[in-house]
RNA sequence: GUGGUUGUAGCUCAGUUGGUUAGAGCACCUGGUUGUGGUCCAGGGGGUCGUGGGUUCGAGUCCCAUCUUCCACCCCA
């Protein structure tokens, strides 16, 4: 949870009305107000669409606008991401931390969104950043943890995409659109998905001039950075271009062949202000990894200068994509690696005594919790994919032994107690 | 937020032009097996048909409202 401050104004206007918004606890209206300029002009007298009063109510909404009373009701929210918490938490620990700082973290987040497909409005997050160093190595480092995270998931088509606010910045600067750039970024973006054409039109309608769009078009369909070298003469620009040439003769050089400059790449978040960094493996279900370098995120909570780059990975959409292929092993679910069946209260303790050794030999091991017929207890540890089961009844108590049951084989065979351990080792 | 869509047993779904006691498969439980699972056989439990109204002699089926699900857009992991 946090101050709804921190979370707004970070995400782009579609961003803030996807930040999930808490109503303040308590009486929540008592210090609630509203301008009279902008309070409708409601009364039973002039009220237009009696339709939709029902019996003696009506909707709140015809008296009062949202956007002007919703800071008088809700002053805290749910993170949209892990990104700008951290930022405020580095800004607030600054004292205490050693620069730079490298952290990862996994936790929820939360967006006010219809669910969908591959769309949740809580999903896991897991980053990786690292703040208060301007080096490129970081991006590269991260680019090289995600080539390497997703290569040990097997997920074997994933495609690392990088591209540079600064080089979009360039360009629109040289195509004079600047005011227009959040307008190119949006529409930039979709250009995987709606086309040429599409983004066209987007453009069109945002009121960016025919010579910037043709300009526009013509850097989308650049397919490496000597396409674009020409496009953009500043210095800003240029130096964005240098900065991903560097990056990407780094991941050359260490063999990562996942990561290529992509021109359409463009991001909506606006914090971004450095490289920028998305993967694919299927395009229909969006990015499954993401992120990009923000130099100005602490400026905002009171901390100048301070230059951070990290990426997100979407555990959600990873875990979709990885059951729909089939990716994940058959035994990812074995957890218990041998179960005591349970015959009774003496047998059971006996058991116990057994278990505490066994799972110190760093075994992992149960005891069927009630004196169930066996076929009960069987059925539980085949459901649960138990690879041994041991019985220790009456007989084997007596003599100090276990019988180990095999459930793959069904063989089984009986040993001392003593030797359990190297048993199940050996 | 905008447009569409869905809702019947724990799960996946049948249910004809409105007509007796709403079905199937899987899952679950019991028994065949007094200390043995994955196969088989026999039997069993479980549904106010999303919810609330309405039309009708009669509603799972038709109408209205509401909630929910999923999908697309917007945007994003």
């Amino acid at each position: 949870m946090e101050s709804i401050e921190t979370l707004t104004g970070k995400y782009g206007d579609e961003g803030d009305k996807l930040i999930f918004k808490i109503l303040n606890s308590g009486d929540f209206l008592k210090n609630a107000r509203i301008r009279k300029d902008v309070l409708k002009d409601v009364t039973a007298n002039n009220f237009s669409k009696m339709d939709l009063i029902v019996g003696d109510e009506y909707p709140l909404q015809f008296l009062v606008r949202d956007n002007e009373v919703l800071p008088y009701i809700t002053e805290k929210a749910l993170r949209y991401d892990l990104t700008v918490p951290f930022a405020r938490f580095v800004v607030q620990h600054q004292n205490d931390l050693t620069f730079p700082f490298k952290r990862y973290q996994i936790q929820p987040v939360w967006r006010a969104d219809r669910p969908q497909k591959g769309r949740y409005r809580e999903f896991y997050q897991c980053d990786v950043d690292v703040i208060g160093s301007n080096s490129l190595l970081n991006e590269v480092e991260l680019i090289q943890i995600i080539d390497e995270v997703f290569t040990a998931l097997g997920v074997s088509d994933f495609k690392i995409s990088i591209n540079h606010r600064k080089i979009l910045a360039g360009l629109a600067e040289s195509l004079s659109i600047g005011s227009n750039f959040s307008d190119l970024v949006t529409a930039l973006d979709k250009w995987d998905k709606i086309g040429e054409e599409g983004v066209c039109k987007e453009l069109d309608s945002k009121g960016v001039h025919r010579d910037g769009i043709v300009g526009i078009m013509k850097f989308a369909k650049a397919s490496s950075l000597s396409d674009i070298d020409e496009m953009i003469q500043n210095s800003e620009g240029k130096q964005g271009i240098q900065e991903v040439d560097k990056i990407l003769n780094d991941l050359e050089k260490l063999g990562v062949k996942s990561c290529s400059f992509n021109a359409s790449l463009a991001r909506g978040l606006s914090y971004y202000t450095g490289t920028i960094i998305e993967v694919t493996a299927n395009e229909a279900s969006g990015s499954i990894c993401a992120g990009g370098r923000y130099d100005d995120l602490t400026g905002i909570f009171g901390m100048k200068d301070i230059s951070g780059v990290g990426v997100s990975f979407g555990a959600d959409r990873i875990y979709d994509l990885m059951e729909e292929r089939n990716l994940f092993p058959a035994d990812a679910n074995v957890s218990t690696e041998l179960m005591f069946a349970n015959f009774g209260e003496a047998e059971a303790s006996f058991c116990f005594g057994l278990l505490k050794e066994v799972r110190a030999a760093g075994i992992n091991a149960e005891l069927y919790p009630d004196a169930a017929k066996m076929k009960k207890q069987f059925s539980y540890a085949d459901a649960k994919h138990i690879p041994l089961v041991a019985m220790v009844g009456a007989d084997e108590m007596a003599k100090n032994e276990v019988t180990l049951k095999n459930m793959d084989s069904g063989e089984q065979r009986t040993v001392k107690s003593s030797e359990l351990i190297k048993e199940l080792k050996g």
